[in-house]
RNA sequence: GCUACUGUGGCUCAGCAGGUAGAGCAGCUCACUCGUAAUGAGCAGGUCGUCCGUUCGAAUCGGAUCAGUAGCUCCA
């Protein structure tokens, strides 16, 4: 008999070879019905898995993050099953779970759309219905390539494989893939399936390489499980900040003006000012010296500093070098700006760290297909910062730089939000960078003590470092689930050399300063689209573009209503009246949908007694009623510790 | 840049086997007027993203272009 241990600690006996999946049926019927996966001492496995020796055990099931990924990745290949018996000129090449679901990538000539996609499932779900077995065999490298010879891409990722290594295979009725695993035991265990798009993704993510047709969907154990997912879907959509912003006036496009080139309304300008005030004030508290530098620059200034030859695509370019005897650029990046503001006069080492900080507005030439909303654009700007330190000082000024945007981050409330990502180089692609791999080394070497010494937890990005040097990127996700860096704080030592940038130090040797790259919000467009998803667009009273909506009842009231809101106006709200003559649940109906914090209603008996009915947004019924100073005292309070 | 989809008044949408546009909301005007998420009536508003083509005739068909969306690649 073998003993395995189970999750909670238990022990439990099991004859010699029997299967995971028999062990799950002497737990209990439940459970054996509810796994998709198992983990056999420390591994992931199928619950086909044959059990030779004394183990831990954990059962896993879809609610346990790798048996969820087991059940997708089995429905990815049901999927692809379907697609093949429908499309059997298709050639396959890879489905894996993801966070969400999971994707299969098809090359497939026929055209493929959202029209296409019931079928698919209509087909999914016959073969679901077949409750068809997936085995595993293994075959050697020769053998593996022989059975895949229709699949050029399989053999592709075959020929990849390390010589001499058993190659598996799953097999459901007459649908075979090569994969690593682990599966549900049948196709039957697939419940409630939807697929969701189809897109295109480049054969192993290779802008070069032929662009496939991608079906993404997702699956769940129970249908009524993949209503509420359908449903939560629908209600993100409604907080994407694309289409919240412009409906909520904050911002517009416009054909004649440019992709990625938004228009900040009154009141989406209001808000970046509200916040670029708040970064502004927060930096000089903190001993940030404000910088103002030009939009552009000759070609020179980006010969020195490597732009033009690593980000000449990503730059606005105003001339022609074969013509004009000086050529511009609009500035990318802030560094080579600053940096001339450091070199401005021979610096010692009494003056470090010299902290420059600048609200700045970049210009970056992104391919079409890459803008969105507000959060990838053409022209932005960015509470941009960059610091030179000596040696002994970097540790310090680094955690100050983080300090300051974690401060940022939580007055803001995305602070629960966010994760850590450590961008490294990637040394196969060294035209990528500038540098050698001395320095590289170096670089990252000082970073990771830095992050490990800080008890940062960071996921490490291979080929995610600018071009100049490692980053702590600082990453959220918007409402689709799609990740984007907020803020990111970067150590550089190669410009700060490129530009021959030096102080003086105490034994009057000369030594090239230590450069952080920081941002403390990130860039004002993006983060203004994080906050509008954050909130639904029901901005904390500190950054409502209107705070107060004063509503009188009838005509009567009227006056009194611009005597109150000119009186909260006089101290330093944003209040508006709306004096139309509307029913009161109709301005009160209008108020609540333009996502107005406080409603301040004004009858007879109000008027009469110099008070106002208080309401606040996305409550039922009025607070109670107070004199205009004490709601003047109560609401200035919450601007003031910009209460959420 | 790539793969697909989309583009009708400020917004949401109808109209599309080709015969020169229709609704609701918003706007404006008038009437009503004291109580918590839509008071009533009327008026006005569109060269159907733009350009070229097919046709006697195009919002409807074809092409190009611009813009938007999802994803890929790239990136703050």
């Amino acid at each position: 008999m073998l003993k395995l241990t189970l999750k909670g600690g238990d022990v439990r006996e099991a004859a010699e070879n029997s299967t995971v999946d028999s062990v799950c049926r002497d737990i209990s019927m439940g459970l054996y019905r509810a796994a998709c996966a198992a983990r056999v001492n420390g591994e992931v496995a199928d619950l086909r898995t044959v059990l030779t020796e004394d183990s831990t055990l954990d059962i896993l099931t879809f609610d346990d993050l790798d048996g969820k990924k087991a059940y997708w990745h089995t429905t990815s290949h049901i999927m692809a099953q379907a697609v093949k018996r429908l499309y059997p000129a298709v050639k396959l090449t890879i489905g894996p779970s993801i966070d969400n679901g999971f994707y299969y990538d098809f090359d497939l000539d026929d055209s493929l759309t959202l029209e296409d996609l019931p079928k698919i499932e209509a087909e999914m779900k016959k073969i679901i219905k077949e409750a068809l077995p997936l085995e595993r065999f293994t075959l050697p490298k020769a053998e593996a390539l022989e059975l895949m010879k229709d699949e050029p891409y399989k053999c592709e990722l075959i020929e990849a494989l390390p010589e001499g290594e058993e190659i598996s295979f799953y097999k459901q009725g007459d649908f075979v893939d090569l994969c690593a695993g682990p599966h549900l035991p049948d196709t039957g265990r697939v419940k409630a399936v939807k697929l969701l798009s189809v897109t295109g993704a480049y054969w192993r993510g290779d802008s070069k390489n032929k662009m496939l047709k991608r079906i993404y969907g997702v699956a769940f154990p129970k249908a009524s499980e993949l209503e509420a997912h359908l449903q939560q879907l629908e209600e993100a959509k409604k907080r994407d900040h694309n289409k919240l912003g412009r409906e909520l006036v904050l911002f517009t496009t416009s054909d004649v003006i440019g992709q990625g080139l938004p228009i900040m309304l009154p009141k989406g300008a209001r808000i970046i000012q509200l916040l670029q005030r708040f970064v502004e004030d927060e930096e000089q508290k903190r001993g940030w010296l404000l910088t103002k530098t030009p939009f552009m620059a000759k070609s020179d200034l980006y010969k020195i500093s490597g732009h033009w030859d690593h980000y000449q695509d990503g730059m606005f370019v105003l001339g022609d070098e074969e013509k004009d005897k000086e050529v511009f650029a609009l500035r990318p990046m802030t560094c080579p700006f600053q940096y001339q503001a450091y070199l401005n006069r021979a610096r010692s080492y009494r003056d470090l760290p010299l902290r420059y900080n600048e609200t700045s507005t970049l210009f970056r030439n992104e391919a079409s297909g890459e803008m969105h909303g507000l959060i990838r654009v053409r022209q932005f700007t960015i509470s941009e910062g960059h610091l030179m330190c000596r040696p002994d000082q970097l540790e310090d000024e680094f955690k100050g730089c983080l300090e300051l945007a974690i401060y940022m981050l939580k007055t803001l409330g995305l602070y629960e939000d966010v994760s850590y990502r450590f961008s490294q180089w990637d040394p196969d692609n060294r035209e990528k960078y500038i540098g050698t791999e001395e320095q590289w080394d170096e670089a990252q070497g000082v970073m990771q003590r830095i992050l490990d010494h800080l008890e940062i937890p960071y996921v490490i990005g291979v080929g995610e470092a600018a071009f100049y040097g490692p980053k702590l990127d600082i990453q959220i996700k918007n409402v689709h689930g799609k990740e984007d860096t907020l803020i990111t704080i970067q150590i550089d030592q190669m410009l700060a050399e490129k530009f021959g940038m030096e102080y003086t130090d105490a034994d009057g040797s000369k030594k090239t300063p230590y450069i952080i790259h920081r941002t403390s919000i990130g860039c004002y467009e993006r983060t203004l689209a994080l906050l509008i998803e954050k909130y639904a667009g029901a901005f904390p009273l500190w950054l409502a573009p209107e705070q107060v909506r004063v509503m009188p009842i009838s005509e009567r009231q009227a006056d009194t209503a611009t005597a109150v809101t000119e009186q909260l106006k006089a101290a330093g709200l944003r209040a508006e009246a709306d004096l139309r003559n509307e029913k009161i649940g109709y301005k009160i109906r209008e108020a609540q949908m333009q996502k107005v914090p406080y409603m301040l209603i004004i009858g007879d008996k109000e008027a009469e007694s110099g008070t106002v009915s208080v309401r606040r947004r996305g409550e039922a019924g009025d607070q109670g009623s107070m004199s205009v100073e004490e709601f003047l005292q109560k609401a200035l309070v919450e601007v003031a510790t910009k209460a959420r």
